[in-house]
DNA sequence: GGCGGAATTGGTATCGTTCACATCATCAGG
DNA sequence: CCTGATGATGTGAACGATACCAATTCCGCC
C-alpha cells in the first residue's frame, strides 16, 4: 500500500515512510508530492504493520468496573479523549463480575491485544492487585483510585479532602456532628471518604457517630435513610455519593423529616441531576474527566520516555457545590 | 516468538500455528507438546502480526455520543461484552462535540485503527450519516438507533412501542389524555417516542396536546414542569426519559402539585435510581445492553460470513415498570 | 575545480504470523 | 509388496510498514 503511494509520487517506500513520520530530512517538494499522492489514493497507514515493526501498538487498554456509573464512565471518557489527542486508541474491558477468575480472564484478554499500556480503573485493592498480577510483566500500568502498595503509579480523586470539605461545610453551618453513609467497605475510594470524614470531626473535637455502610446504590441510601430516621438528634448527614444521597432524601421524605430544615444532606459526585432533586442537593464535585486525562498522561510517561510532564499531580481536588439540601442549624 | 515455542516443542513454526488455530490435522501428542511449550513460555500470539497477514483485525470500533448517559453507557457495555465473547476487542471513540468536523475526525481516527467493523451509536440521523460517510468504503457498519435510509442495518429499542405502553398505561388508569415532554427534535429516538405517543392517543380518539420539547436533561424536565404547572387540567405526563421526569417531579413539587394524586408521571429508561425518586417513578424499561449485544451479532454477521444468526431481530421491545408515580384518575 | 560534510534518498532485512505448496509418513486394499 | 489416498509436518513467500546502512546529491569554501 505504501508502495502505491511511492510509485505514484515517484519515490521509494522509505521516503513515503519518512513523510509519514515527519522525519525532518525530506525536501519540501518531495514531501508535497508524497502528500499529494497519499491524498489522491486516500491512503491510510496500516497500524498493524507499523505496530509489528515498531514492536509497540498504538492502543491503550483499560480495565474498568462499574463502567456505567457516572464517575467511572466520565473517567473513561477522559481517558479516551486524552488518548486520542496523543494518537492512541483505547480499548475498554469490563469483567463480567468481581470474581477473581473473571478479572484474570479480562486481564488476559487485554494482554493478548498487544496494548502499549494499561489503565486499571478499579475500586478495590484486591481486584486491582489481581488484575495487575495477571498482566504480562513489564507492561506499563497506571491505577485509578486503587493502587496496591506503591508498585505502580496511581491517579486519584482526593477523596479525603472532598470529605473534609463536606464535613467542614456542615460544621460551619453550626451542626454539632455529621453522620456518614459510606460506600462498600472493600472500596478504597469509599474508605478514603470515611477517613476524611472522621479526621475532620476529630480535629474539630466532635463525637464520631458510627458509619452506616451502603453500596453506592440509591437503594442502599434509602435503607440507610430509614435507619437514620429511627434515631433522634441527627441534624447532618454526609453521603458518600449522590445516588445514596438520593435514596436518603426519599427515606427522609417518607418519614416526614424535612431536608434541610430538620436534617442537612451533602452528597458526593455532582451527578447531572443533583440540582434537580427534592431538594436540590449540595454536593462535592470531583473532576472525573481530569482523572482520566491525568491517568493517560502518567501512563504515556511510562510508555514513551520522550513524553513530557510525566510527573502529573496524582490527586485531583474536588470542590463544594452549594445547593439547597444544607442549612444552618 | 512462535519460533521459541516451535523450538521448545521440537516442531516447525507452522505446526505451532496450526495448534494455535485449532487446525484438525495435528496429532494429539504433538498438539500436547506444543500446548505445553506455550504454557511454559507464557506465549501470547502477537495479534498485530496475525492481523497483518490475515488482513483483518480483531477489533471492532464504536463511535458513540453521550457515552456517559445511562442508556448509551449500558449499550456500550453490552457491545463490549458481546464482542469479547466472540474474541473481538472494542475501541470506543466519542467525538468532542456534535460538530461535523469533530465527527469526521473521529471517524477518520477509527478508520486508521484498522477495525474489522464499526458500530455507530448516534442519536441523530445527520450525525450518523456524516460518520458513515467518513468511514472507508466497504467497512462493515451497524447503526444503533439512527440509521440513515436503509444503507446499513440498524438495531434499536422499539421506542414507539415503549411510548405506546406508557400512554396505554395512563389511559387505562382513566386519564383523559396524556401530555408529553420529548427529547430533542433532531434525535430519532426522541421522535420515535413522540410518534408512539401521538399514535396511541389518536387511536384512542383523544385530543393530542402540544409537545413540550426538552433535551434529555433534568434541567429541561424541570423547565417543562414549570411550564406545565401553569396550565390547568393536566392529569398525566409522559416524559421521554427518566432524567426529565425527575426534573418534572421537582417542578411539580415546587408548585405544590402532588404526584400521583394530582398528576401522574411516567418516565423512560428505568435508570437505577428511578425507584428511589419522590415518588418512585413508573417508567418504561428498555434493555439497552441487549441492543449492544444485537448490534455486535449483526455486525459480526457482516464481518465474518461464517457467523451464524446474522439476522438478529432489529427491535428490542421495552417493558413497563409500575411504581408509584401513576394513579387512577 | 575539488573537497568535506550535511542533507536527501534508496535498498534490503526485519517484525511475528499465516498461507500455499511440497514433502514425508502411514495405512488400507489388491 | 506395491499403489494411492489421506494425514501430519516442514519450507519459503507474503502481509505493510520501519530500521539500519549505503549511496547519491547538494552546498559552501578553500
Amino acid at each position: 500500500m505504501i508502495g502505491d503511494v511511492a510509485r505514484l509520487a515517484g519515490v521509494s517506500n522509505q521516503t513515503v515512510s519518512r513523510v509519514l513520520n515527519e522525519h525532518p530530512n525530506v525536501r519540501q517538494d518531495t514531501r508535497d508530492r508524497v502528500l499529494d499522492a497519499m491524498r489522491r489514493l486516500d491512503y491510510r497507514p496500516n497500524l498493524m504493520a507499523r505496530g509489528l515493526v515498531r514492536q509497540k501498538s498504538h492502543m491503550l487498554g483499560v480495565i474498568s468496573f462499574d463502567s456505567v456509573l457516572f464517575g467511572p464512565a466520565t473517567t473513561l471518557l477522559g481517558i479516551g479523549r486524552a488518548a486520542r489527542a496523543r494518537g492512541y486508541g483505547v480499548t475498554i474491558l469490563t469483567p463480567e463480575s468481581g470474581d477473581r477468575s473473571s478479572i484474570v480472564d479480562t486481564a488476559a484478554s487485554l494482554a493478548s491485544q498487544a496494548v502499549a499500556g494499561v489503565v486499571v480503573v478499579f475500586p478495590s485493592q484486591a481486584a486491582t492487585t489481581t488484575a495487575l498480577l495477571s498482566l504480562p510483566a513489564g507492561l506499563p500500568a497506571v491505577a485509578v483510585e486503587a493502587a496496591p502498595d506503591d508498585a505502580i503509579p496511581a491517579v486519584r480523586i482526593d477523596q479525603a479532602t472532598g470529605a473534609r470539605i463536606a464535613v467542614q461545610h456542615l460544621l460551619e453551618l453550626g451542626h454539632e456532628t455529621v453522620w456518614h453513609v459510606s460506600g462498600p467497605r472493600d472500596r478504597l475510594d469509599a474508605q478514603a471518604r470515611v477517613d476524611g470524614w472522621r479526621a475532620t470531626l476529630e480535629e474539630a473535637g466532635r463525637t464520631t457517630p458510627p458509619v452506616v455502610v451502603g453500596d453506592w446504590s440509591a437503594e442502599s441510601g434509602y435503607r440507610a435513610g430509614l435507619e437514620l430516621a429511627e434515631r433522634t438528634g441527627i441534624t447532618a448527614v454526609f453521603a458518600a455519593n449522590d445516588h445514596m444521597a438520593l435514596g436518603l432524601l426519599r427515606a427522609f421524605h417518607e418519614r416526614g423529616i424535612r431536608v434541610p430544615e430538620d436534617v442537612s444532606v451533602v452528597g458526593f459526585d455532582d451527578i447531572p441531576e443533583a440540582g434537580y432533586l427534592i431538594p436540590p442537593l449540595t454536593t462535592i464535585r470531583p473532576d472525573h474527566e481530569e482523572v482520566g486525562r491525568l491517568a493517560v498522561t502518567t501512563l504515556l510517561g511510562l510508555v514513551d520516555e520522550t513524553e513530557q510532564d510525566a510527573t502529573a499531580p496524582p490527586y485531583v481536588v474536588p470542590t463544594l457545590v452549594r445547593r439547597s439540601s444544607t442549612a444552618a442549624r
